[in-house]
DNA sequence: GCGAGCTGAAAAACCGTTTTATCAAACTTG
DNA sequence: CAAGTTTGATAAAACGGTTTTTCAGCTCGC
């Protein structure tokens, strides 16, 4: 009758595919899985039937029998979320066309509010959780351990028996302290954060060895006010100023560029800049746009997505912390060649 | 046996609660859930039970029969998050108390994505849709009408019949002119984004409609670099230049007051600036860190949250727009009264 | 010409809950 | 005290799929 199929436009479920195409349930099942036995003939005309009527299994029903749920929980203390958005797109990325859908969840250094996002997952059976978060060695404020469901930590600290993913700190901060020598700067100083972040100490070490001796470490906080303050001691001091500076995060380095614009003082021309993050919003506001590293995070949420897929079908994935390259974006802030790397870099393109 | 509790860890199902409670699996259901009619002695004694062998319903199952899955999808366009975390966050905290989980979906503006990402939606049941973007009055592109689950459109665009939650642009400029006249300001000029947004245009009419005859209304783009030339303009011209600027979002009051002060124009003493959107990242990193009007998103997440759950449950909720209130929050950039609001206003504390 | 082996498909069991129908025992009521 | 009504609890049927088991009909070998 008509007037059934307006009344509810109720969703057809695999037992009106097989009625259809003259088969059993579960033949029907079987033919639309690619498994089980049967004539090439009867598969096709499931399928064929399948398709006609437009009928899209219940992921719930699926999941009860299958005991997996195609679903994973991402668990983030960003509030800001310019971290985790870029791995999150990353992620989603990796899972969509396995038919993998993620739970968000921002629990903001809250044990407690941790805690029930974690057991509303477990609830709803995630087949796997990613912890991310603001920094590589910071942890979440929840133990993830010893779980049922496998568990990925990326770009946030865990447990050293788990499978981590970072961005390799030391390799940036190398390629950007190289990139500064190559432009023939003498006098480089590294501006970065507090020296209690791991991160900083990685960096500062590798920038130092590349750098050599005459290589000189500021610290201070993650601020553009730090920028600033550190021109103010650099300027101040009784030796030359430097003709680079590499800053720790693109915050930092907006507030160096600022306060040498404001000094007088020439970028590129006189002195060169190198930001870290590549946080659009601020690399590309800046003036001049700043050259960043950026940490790949989106490529960082891809594996960490092949990765949990992987565990959660069982397969064996070796634990310990997987580095991802870091790669330096070029904009107007260094000198040198403009790269072609500078168009996705380009302007910031809002709204 | 000791051995099959560390072999497995089976996660204990309601048929093992009935079991230790010496009670049937029907019993259990409804002692656990309150209905039913039983001794209140059983009731206690299968829910000691329960919560004694730890267990925890299987969302899946219970959503089979239930035909609700406490699961809501969450689509954006926004790929900085700035809108849409605070939005999440208000929604995550609306609905967590009821078990509802979130799904996020990122889909840049890529109508083939969204479709994929509303399809997995509907595939896992979800008992709703909260659509979600960049700004009020641009679209995602998607069609989510005529969808067999209910769709709530915060602050984006969407049918006319639809149930719609956007901030109160109006008010906010009102408030944000007002603001400024109090203090005294006699030339007031709103330097605001493109005119082809319909907030602009009705944050323009309130503005004017406040300051009245000589109010000056200035389109750019939404960047700091349009702030930075609109106060090239404003000063270049014959008549005497302002002394309050009114912004459409706080990148261009970002671009203003750095241009004032490299004019060497004291912000707040000479000119009074108030951004828009309250963007901490950019609002509290400013020198001086901006007055700027909240659009209190996390409130907006928190009825769209709030609605999602009513319509999911059936109850019926009226469609049409709700503008919800914009807050002020007072920082430096405009002199008068540091009001208690301005602890939270306060420096970025990051990470 | 009759049991063994294979094939294609149906029937039945299962996943872990909720919900409905059923039922014995205790309790009213006239 | 027999008939009707509550009460407390159980067995069984959903929910919408997947997976295992069963089984009839052929083909083949000896």
């Amino acid at each position: 009758m008509r007037c059934e199929d307006v009344a509810k436009a109720e969703r057809i479920r695999i037992y009106d595919v097989a009625r259809v195409a003259g088969v059993s349930v579960a033949t029907a099942s079987k033919a639309l899985n690619d498994t089980g036995r049967m004539t090439e003939a009867t598969r096709q005309r499931v399928k064929q039937t399948a398709a006609a009527l437009g009928f899209r299994p219940n992921a719930m029903a699926r999941a009860l029998t299958q005991q997996r749920s195609f679903t994973i929980g991402l668990l983030t203390n960003d509030t800001y979320g310019r971290f985790t958005l870029p791995v999150m797109a990353g992620i989603s990325e990796a899972l969509v066309d396995e038919g993998v859908s993620v739970f968000l969840c921002g629990i903001e250094d809250d044990a407690a509010l941790a805690a029930l996002h974690v057991d509303a997952m477990l609830d709803k059976q995630v087949d796997g959780i990613i912890a991310t978060g603001k920094r590589i060695d910071r942890r979440l404020p929840v133990d993830l351990s010893g779980l049922a469901v496998p568990v990925v930590y990326a770009f946030t600290d865990g447990p050293s028996d788990a499978v981590t993913l970072v961005s390799d700190d030391d390799q940036g901060a190398r390629d950007a302290a190289e990139w500064l020598l190559g432009l023939g700067r003498q006098r480089i100083v590294h501006v970065t954060g507090p020296d209690s972040f791991a991160s900083v100490a990685a960096r500062a070490g590798a920038f130092c060895s590349v750098v050599g001796e005459k290589a000189k470490v500021l610290h201070g906080p993650w601020s553009e006010a730090w920028g600033h303050e550190a021109v103010a001691q650099l300027w101040r001091g009784e030796q030359s100023p430097p003709d680079a500076i590499f800053c720790g995060n693109d915050q930092i380095a907006r507030g160096v560029v600022d306060a040498l614009r404001e000094r007088g003082v020439a970028v590129p021309e006189q002195v060169s800049v190198i930001g870290f993050d590549n946080w659009e919003i601020v690399a590309a506001a800046s003036r001049p746009p700043l050259t960043t590293v950026d940490m790949n995070l989106k490529e960082l949420g891809r594996e960490a997505g092949r990765l949990i897929l992987q565990l959660a079908e069982g397969k064996p994935v070796e634990p310990g912390v997987r580095k991802l390259p870091c790669k330096l974006v070029v904009r107007q802030s260094c000198g040198g060649e403009t790269i072609a790397a500078g168009d996705q870099g380009g302007v910031l393109q809002e709204v």
